[in-house]
RNA sequence: GCCCGGGUGGUGAAAUUGGUAGACACGAGGGACUUAAAAUCCCUUGCCCGUAAUAGGGCAUGCCGGUUCGAGUCCGGCCCCGGGCACCA
């Protein structure tokens, strides 16, 4: 018996399949389509991380079951190569990001072609190609039409060492997210894109798409949805009132000081009131050097009064200070807060440090005791006091009365701030964006004029300036105005890319097809094909893109349907996937693989070595997909074990049914455990749990071994088919099929075949297993309790004890209590 | 600090959601085949007591309590590990 020999026949089914275009729906006539969706790699030199095979991997054994259940599976793959990713790491290695993009394009495309998964390769992209982003331009110029898209002077995410400004959902614990380098703040002219009119709708519609639990809870987190009221308080001497918002209008009596963020506008325009000016202007200009880490690790709370003026408190008239701190941010809310320093733990804190009254105004157990001398702010709920009329409401309630008693308006505050678009960098599509001087505007590049190429350029590397490198190429930015025709500069950043990312889901569906040409018309976008496919029905990726990549996709699809550009989904709000799972993530010998630790897995090495069908395999069988896995070198070789067993046996060599023949089994049996195990792996396959599936067919091969069975065989070997797509392929031809498997028909189960006649009655005497009987599936409760009672150990163990009382449950167990 | 996961043999992990804890594998030990090795196959394998015995018994799912006839699973308190957010008023 000749081994089995992957290198060859791996290899030979590669390529009929791609001469067969076997995994190549046809887009716009599918009568079933499923959109098997997988998170695009970034290239990097090293070439596919183990944790990215076994997604991608993981995806395709999912796509495979849904093909041979009869769906028409579209499964695309493609390069996120453009960005600050790509381009730090062609910096790094010395090379052009151009060239670099060149290497590892063709390493990545072998590496995922050796996978053996069934990509759709005919529709490919890569978000570097002119054709991809020419509609990434597209995109932007529309989202500036709908006034999505705007530029304003804001205090920004600086990175020092990537030189270029970030998004807030790139800046991980005040650390840049690409090299770890602390952020600092800068105050530049931008590019954003209008999340914000969107926060909502992300938040509703968190409820109407099966996402993964922990995705969910970290994009409502992010979005920080919080309802309250705006107060304004007036400033004594002055016609300008200091606007707050609060959560807590019911805490407004113990208001006892006022805070601004130290960018608040209304300092320099009371700056001839403020008597201690120097003293402020230096205290603003400190905290603004800061960086983020420098305000965390600051744990005591700074801040300087502004001496001079005063503001008066809406509920009670009282003169209260006005204090600038940096504790107050200047993102979120109006940027200036009041201070209730009882019933809030910085206000408490910052108050004690500056000996601030802090008037007890809700009372935890209000009427029965007196309210408790606090040495820590408390914030729950109870019953006001010293709050004038507003006595003995309870908390709740008062909240909206005295927001109401003061004119405050109710608002409901977002924590989400706008997208960061810009980069200050060369490897990225640039923003298609016209400067006239004449104009005194900024004008979208015409449409029919794109995409603006990015040009070819040797001096690329970031500038260290608040400028791109594309800034010093006046033959890329000195053009003319699409509107006046006169002298025009064209914007020299390029976008985020995260932009690029947002929408390649649809690039998939349009690119290189005759009906999506921006030149010709005004949607690109062939509603027909794109509303079929559409929403996503599948998408698997890690959920470190939860508040990234997740939320801008929802975001600009939800954008581009409000455009009407795309119709596909109405029903879901705008949101274009309809199920997502976070994978976990791969340890190597229960630790973080890292270069430093030196252990690494190249998968190269282990596809040369075991074949894709055991990777595959090794890899699915480890853990279950949306959890982490510890990858081990000796855990592969029990797949491979089984794969040469499933060699021998479809070759006639079964293996140990010789040494077994002890064991005597009759062919029902087998029939009746295949039907069990199709139950069982249809629906582990479903829920991603493909290593109780794989252990789910071990079970069957053994027991195929000892007795045979023609049924069993043919289901075996298509269930094994998604996972070992090569060997199945290659055993199903022997056999002397002329179709592929992989669009074999999924074997069904019988209901009635899984019904067992007997069971194992378990015995036991106070909930300790004692004994144990076979009975028949059906046995009531009399028969099982006279079973039980006539069984000699039981007997033994009563002896002569009356029980106390017998619990019975159908097809598992009696427990007899004495 | 807050919010999510998670803690089960030497290892990766199962457990029909309150009903036989450790399926399926890896590793280890023993055996068969072989001149030998590899490969393959068979047996054993949670810990402890105990037996001539694969008789019987006890203890075990991070720790301490509770609910229940019965708890890995539910409740309360605590300890670790991983991830996310972090002065959001």
């Amino acid at each position: 018996m000749k081994r089995y020999d992957f290198k060859n026949i791996e290899k030979k089914w590669r390529e009929k399949w791609l001469a067969d275009k076997t995994y190549e729906p046809d887009l716009d006539r599918a009568s079933r389509p499923f959109y098997n969706l997988i998170m695009f790699p970034y290239p990097s030199a090293e070439g596919l991380h183990i944790g990215g095979v076994r997604t991608f991997t993981g995806v395709d054994i999912y796509g495979r079951c849904k093909r041979m259940q009869g769906h028409d599976v579209f499964e695309p793959i493609g390069l996120d190569g453009f960005g600050i990713h790509s381009e730090n790491y062609a910096i790094k290695i010395g090379k052009h990001p151009k060239e670099h993009a060149a290497d590892s394009e063709k390493n990545f495309y072998r590496q995922l072609s050796e996978i053996g998964n069934g990509f759709a390769w005919d529709k490919r992209l890569e978000t570097y190609d002119p054709e991809y982003y020419r509609f990434t331009q597209w995109i932007f110029v529309q989202m500036f039409k709908a006034g999505l898209a705007y530029r304003k002077k804001a205090s920004v995410n600086w990175c020092p060492k990537c030189a270029t400004v970030l998004a807030d959902e790139q800046v991980i614990a005040g650390e840049c997210e690409r090299c770890q380098t602390q952020v600092i703040k800068k105050d530049l002219e931008q590019w954003f894109f209008k999340i914000t009119n969107y926060a909502e709708r992300l938040l509703q519609g968190l409820d109407h798409i099966d996402w993964s639990e922990k995705v969910k809870i970290a994009q409502r987190n992010w979005i920080g949805k919080s309802e309250g009221a705006e107060i304004d308080f007036k400033i004594k001497n002055s016609d300008r009132v200091i606007t707050i918002f609060t959560t807590r209008p019911d805490t407004l009596f113990g208001a006892t000081y006022m805070v601004l963020s130290p960018e608040h506008q209304l300092i320099s325009e009371l700056a001839k009131q403020i008597q201690n000016k120097d003293e402020v202007l230096r205290y603003i200009e400190a905290s603004r050097k800061k960086t983020q880490e420098e305000r965390q690790e600051a744990k005591e709370k700074t801040g300087v009064e502004l001496k001079g003026i005063k503001a008066i408190n809406p509920a009670n008239g009282e003169e209260i200070p006005i204090w600038v701190a940096d504790y107050v941010l200047s993102g979120y809310g109006t940027g200036a807060i009041m201070a209730v320093p009882a019933h809030d733990e910085r206000d408490f804190e910052f108050a004690s440090k500056y000996e601030l009254p802090a008037p007890i105004v809700i009372c935890p157990h209000w009427p029965e005791k007196t309210c408790p001398i606090l040495d820590e702010a408390y914030t729950g709920e109870g019953h006001l006091v010293a709050s004038g009329k507003f006595d003995g409401m309870p908390s709740e309630e008062a909240k909206w009365k005295i927001a109401e008693a003061v004119g405050g308006k109710r608002k409901i505050q977002y924590r989400l701030r706008d997208w960061l678009i810009s980069r200050q960098r060369y490897w990225g599509p640039p923003i298609p964006m016209i400067w006239c001087n004449k104009c005194a505007k900024w004008t979208p590049e015409r449409e029919e004029n794109l995409p603006v190429l990015l040009p070819d350029v040797k001096e690329f590397r970031p500038t260290g300036t608040d400028k791109s490198p594309l800034a010093n190429f006046p033959e890329f930015y000195k053009t003319t105005c699409p509107e006046c025709g006169g002298e025009a500069r064209r914007e020299t950043d390029v976008s985020d890319t995260f932009l690029d990312s947002a929408w390649y889901y649809l690039g998939y569906l349009i690119l290189g097809d005759q009906k999506s040409n921006i030149k010709n018309q005004k949607n690109p976008f062939d509603n027909e094909r794109i509303s079929r496919w559409l929403p996503v029905h599948m998408y698997i990726g890690g959920a470190e893109h939860s508040v990234l990549h997740l939320l801008y996709v929802r975001f600009l699809s939800m954008a581009l349907h409000d455009m009407e550009f795309v119709d596909f989904a109405k029903a879901s709000y705008g949101d274009p996937i309809s199920v997502f799972r976070a994978h976990g993530l791969i340890t190597k010998d229960g630790a973080k693989m890292s270069k430093s630790r030196g252990n690494v897995v190249n998968p190269d090495d282990y596809f040369m070595a075991y074949g894709a069908d055991a990777m595959r395999m090794y890899l699915a069988f480890m853990s279950p997909l949306t959890e982490d896995g510890d990858f081990r070198d000796d855990g592969i070789r029990g797949i491979t074990r089984f794969l040469g067993r499933v060699w021998n046996y479809y070759n006639g060599a079964r293996t140990s049914d010789v040494q077994r023949t002890s064991d005597v089994h009759d062919v029902s049996e087998t029939v009746r455990l295949t039907h069990k195990t199709v139950k069982k792996v249809s629906e582990d396959i479903e829920s991603l749990s493909y290593n109780t599936a794989i252990s789910a067919l071990m079970i069957l091969l053994t027991q195929m071994e000892k007795a045979q069975s023609s049924f069993a065989d043919v289901a075996f070997l298509l269930m094994l088919a998604p996972f070992a797509p090569h060997i199945t392929e290659e055993i199903f031809e022997l056999r002397g099929s002329k179709e592929s498997i992989h669009k074999a028909p999924w074997p069904k189960y019988n209901p009635a075949m899984i019904q067992d006649e007997t069971f194992e009655l378990v015995i036991q005497i106070n909930g300790k297993v004692r004994d144990m009987v076979e009975a028949p599936i059906d046995i009531t409760e009399e028969a099982a309790r006279s079973l039980a009672l006539a069984r000699e150990k039981v007997k033994t163990l009563l002896s002569g004890t009356a029980p106390k009382k017998i619990i019975f449950v159908p097809k598992r167990l009696i427990n007899i209590v004495v």
